[in-house]
Order: structure tokens, then sequence, then C-alpha cells
DNA sequence: TTTTTTCATTTGTCAGACAATTAAAAGTCT
DNA sequence: AGACTTTTAATTGTCTGACAAATGAAAAAA
């Protein structure tokens, strides 16, 4: 039934998640399939259980499959939510922003230009729900007494009902990642009154034009918001410099 | 130091994973910095080994760590590469496409949308480099002893290198996912003797418009490739339908 | 000093055991 | 018969202990 390359210098677990999961992925085993029991994988592949356990907990591990105790338990084939992949893609998006470095700069082009191919799309198919909770998110924002982090958060709400807009649940899925693996460097930068005032005039802005459905408008708007997001940035990392000479970009 | 949640019904290796997650992404243990071993992490969560390495195993399927054997081995952290971050991305695309039954329709919009957000970049930023693999590609799509697979595979090709125009990385790593993952539902496609000159009409005009560095020739090229993509996705499922009497959207 | 050998450390794998959980089967009462 | 309770078997969760394999470092030999 299924196999393992003995010539492979990979650990066994290993091998076994491989197997496992190209079954899963050609489609042998469908969504809420039982796999065969630990004991039963063990004689298959000839390992021991342990073995078997960490090949599980390695697919558990990426959401392929879960597992349930007792007399019917096992483990079986999750069906991936969108939930879970977002949850997935924060993780390596955060870590690959973290750790290789991404200039803010990089980070920011990356997300205004997907976020500005779903405005478009967005112009178009807006629900007026998504508009209520863009408007009632720039009302928040506009409360002076909000910490920088809840203003943050809030800036994440709007722009997550603006990629809501495009109605294309892939296209949100993609953002997703991006925009929250963002929000450790959005933190860092220093929302003072008069820079909170102007990010909460282009997402007027923003509302304004998907509000008429004008797609133009609501680009440039973007386009203005990159820029000052950048130039934000810019001057976050420009003060740091001056102050502790470093020149690191993380 | 590390500590876990008593009160939490999750597994202790999930527990002990994001604990040692959460430590990673904080910042607390740097890229390459070693883990305490297997036993001493036994010891300070309190639990037994085999419980410690399904943790570790966990965090190795996510690539946030590596470990190695021998006297100085042990877990060390990973950088993340790109490369890795792509397997994953893809994985997770693959499955989220296969499973959640996304119409052909929504996969293809959003990669366009994409793709249309990254050549608005690449037509400024793109190099000889990139046209030239871009070129060659075409050359080989032309030939008609090309297989189906072999032509899609060069379409990839194309297009990365396209969206590699953007030069940058976070883009390249997003759409990478999305248009890996929507492999499998284009290779479904039959591509006529006709589709193929078209397709490759539709390719020589986008590389011509980069190559002038003109981006409205390049979008317009791109919503003519989108809709033409589309209609072809149309075309089989609709000839599909019509023989099976399947209503199938996946 | 250079090479070889030995050794201690650490992960990889296994075997076996028991606890916790759970659904189904068996039993019991009305 | 039907509803409720108890038992039971299956399965994962966790632990203990052990040995193999790899590997770098220290010790020994040339």
């Amino acid at each position: 039934m299924k196999k393992l390359d003995s010539t492979s210098k990979a650990d066994l677990p290993s091998q076994i998640a491989k197997a496992i999961r190209d079954f899963i992925m050609a489609g042998d085993l469908i969504v809420d399939e039982r796999l065969p029991s630990e004991s039963e994988l063990a004689d298959q592949f000839d390992v021991s259980r342990p073995t078997v356990r960490e090949a599980l907990k390695r697919l558990a591990a990426q959401s392929l499959i879960r597992t349930q105790r007792g007399a019917s338990g096992g483990a079986f084939v999750n069906r991936l939510s969108f939930e879970e992949a977002y949850g997935q893609q924060i993780t390596t998006s955060t870590l690959l922003l973290s750790m290789n470095a991404v200039s803010f700069e990089t980070a920011c082009e990356a997300r205004y230009a997907l976020e500005r191919a779903c405005a478009a799309l967005a112009s178009q198919r807006r629900t007026d729900k998504q508009l209520s909770v863009m408007k009632s998110e720039i009302a928040r924002q506009a409360d002076a007494d909000l910490t920088d982090e809840a203003f943050c958060a809030s800036d994440v709400a709007f722009h997550r009902a603006l990629v809501d807009g495009a109605g294309n649940p892939v296209l949100s899925y993609q953002l997703a990642g991006a925009v929250e693996a963002m929000q450790p460097l959005m933190n860092m930068i220093t929302f003072t009154e008069r820079s909170r005032a102007t990010i909460i005039a282009l997402h007027q802005r923003i509302l304004d034009a998907l509000r008429n459905r004008d797609a133009g408008l609501a680009d440039s708007a973007l386009v203005d918001l990159d820029e000052y997001t950048r130039s934000l940035g810019r001057e976050v990392v420009s003060k740091r410099q001056a102050r502790t000479g470093t020149t690191s970009t993380a």
C-alpha cells in the first residue's frame, strides 16, 4: 500500500510523513477519512509506534490531519479551513519578515500592491456591510485615547474589510498573511496625532471611493497611503539610526 | 524560563511546541542558536523525552528548527529560507484549493489580480535576464511536440519570471503559492493547437510590453490572458457537465 | 606537531507498559 | 420492547528504559 525509499538518508518519520502526505494530496485519502491506527501503520511501514507517532505529529502540525482518542478514534484527514491556513500563513510570513530582514519598504510595497489589486475588485463588489465596517473602524481610529496597538489593530480590521470587499477568498487568504505579518513592524512606528489624522483622512478617501464605486479614486488613495506609510517608516528608521548608529533593517 | 499552561486541554507536545515557537518568534532565540538538549527540555517542561521529541518534530515540520546528531548536535533555530516558505505555501495552497472546492474562476481571478500588480512593478524594474527567460519559455511553448504538462510547466516558468521581475521577494513568495497551486487545475485544461497559439501570442505581448517598460500594455495583455484562461476553463467545465451531468466545481 | 584513537554527548529508534478517553456492546430495569 | 446504565474493547497520550548511530572533542600515539 505505502512504501518507503530505503535509500533516502532522511529520517524515518520524515519519509513516513511524506508518504502519507503524498497520499492525501493525491486524493487517495479523502477528507474525514480515517487513517489506519498507529499500530497498523507501524506494521505497514515496519517501524515502531513512536516513529509513526512522530510522523503523524508532523502532519498534525500542518493541519493535514487531526487525531481523536477513544474507541472509534484515530487520525483523520482534516478539511483544511481558511482559518487554519491563515494561521500558518501568518506564522510563516512573520518569521520570513523577521528573519530574512525584509525591509519595511519591501513589505509595504508588496502589501499595497496586493491591496490595490483588491480595491479594484472591491469597488465593483463591495457590500454595504463592508462599507459600514470600514466606517466604524474609521470612527474608532479618531478616538484620541486609542493606544498605538489598538490603532494598528483597527487599521488591520479596516484593510481586512477592504480586502474582503473583493469577494475573493483566495485573495483574502493571501493578503491576510501579509497584513498580519506586517503588524509587528507597523507597531514599531509611533503614530503621532498628526500622522493619525492623515491616515484617517486617507481611509476616508478609500471608503468614499468604494462607496461611489470609483476604482480610480480608491487606487490613488491607496497609492498615497502607501507613500505616506513608507515615509513614516523611513522616518522611524532614520531616527533610530541617528540614535543608535545601527544599520539593522529588521 | 519556559512555562506551560496546565489548564489548557491541548496535548502536551502542542503546548511545548507553542511555547518554543513563541520564544523563537519573540526573538528570544535567534537564528542558529542551539536549543537545550531533549533531555534538558524534558526536565524543564517536566515531561518525558518522547513528548519533547514530538514537540520538536512539529517545529521541524514547519522548518522552524533543524536537528543534528552528534556530540555538539541538537536542535537549532532555522533561518527560514524563501525556498522552504515556498514549499509550505504551495502545500497549503494546493490543499486549500483542492479541498475547499475553490472555483476555477476565483483562483484565476486572484492569480491574475496579483500578477497584474507585479507587472506594474516589473515594467519598471525587469532585468534583461528575466526578459531572456521569458523569451526562451515562449520559444519552448511554440514547440508542437510539447506535452500539455510540459506546456503548463513552461507557462509557470514564464509567469514566475514575470513575477520575479517585480524585484519584490515578498510578492514572489506570495504569488508562487497561488500559481503553483493552480497548476493541477490548469493541467486539467486541454490545450488545443489553437489555444496554445493564442496563449503564446499573449505571452509575447506581455514580453514586448515589459521590454518597452510599458505598464499599460502589460496590464491589458494580462487582462486578456485572464479572460482567455477563464473562457478555456468555462469551456472545459461545460463540456464535462454535458458529458457527465455533474455540477462539481473542483 | 600531526595523526589516530577513544570517549562522551546527543539525537534516532525501538520495545513495552500503563493511563485516559471514547464509542459501542452488553446488561438491566421499567 | 424501550430506555438507561455498565462494561468492554480499541485507540491515542505519555512514560520509562534501553540501545544504535553520528559527531565533535579530548586524549594518546607517532
